[in-house]
DNA sequence: TCACGGATCAGACGTACGTCGAAGACGGTG
DNA sequence: CACCGTCTTCGACGTACGTCTGATCCGTGA
């Protein structure tokens, strides 16, 4: 995409109501796309599966790598993808930090895409 | 990703259950993630936008086009991205096709990324 | 039958993205 | 304070992706 600028902040839960309800400015698509495009990626969906999985407790960034195969380098970069669409959260706690996902975000991105549910 | 070959048959509506559910396997994620990147891109969200917006008469390339402000051509690849991800179907008749949502595969997407809903 | 127009394909070009190794920045511990 | 484990940042490399122009296909209508 040679054009536009992404300088969006993509922290918020997404702002526009669903694509069914009508077309989509150029702004929104690129929120909407930015936010999926921080999904639309194999480890992504994995760790985020896993940071679903322990919801409650949280999960730290060296117990995420071995379990998908990765450096940790690369998962702080995914997580960091991920907390920037506002899809998940990272807090300190000591020497790690621990992820848990974003209800809202999530949802709001949900929202957005389906075609009549919720 | 220098990995994996994607040697999917993305045109299903997503195999599996939802990512909330539990660990997601390799192939799983990848298949999910496959189905997000047709969606993670602001022209192939506006050109689906439009697409739900006129669900019943469905839409022609050459209308789309204009619409987003891209070439017929790269119009067309987007649609064969939609396509391939079971996301729109286009029927043809007579000179051009027209393009209507697969609600089927939109939905199983939604299902799949969503926390609680639906 | 032939020319026209819409749709797709094919190749090329530039940019963005995922991955790694190495280095830097915090926090805790001896 | 020095050491160490955890997390992040920084370059760098290779691949994938979006876009275009030009070519090819295939219905339609004169």
């Amino acid at each position: 995409m040679p054009k536009a600028l992404p300088v969006l902040d993509t922290t918020a839960p997404v702002c526009c109501s669903p694509i069914a309800a009508g077309p989509v400015g150029e702004v929104d698509a690129l929120g909407i796309a930015l936010r999926l495009k921080a999904l639309a990626d194999p480890v992504r969906v994995r760790l985020l599966s896993l940071i679903l999985a322990d919801a409650t407790t949280g999960v730290c960034t060296c117990d995420l790598a071995p379990a998908v195969g990765v450096t940790e380098a690369t998962v702080s970069h995914h997580l960091k993808q991920l907390r920037d669409a506002g899809l998940v959260e990272g807090t300190r706690k000591g020497t790690n930090v621990y992820y848990r996902p974003n209800a809202e975000g999530l949802g709001a991105l949900c929202r957005v895409i389906d075609p009549g549910c919720c």
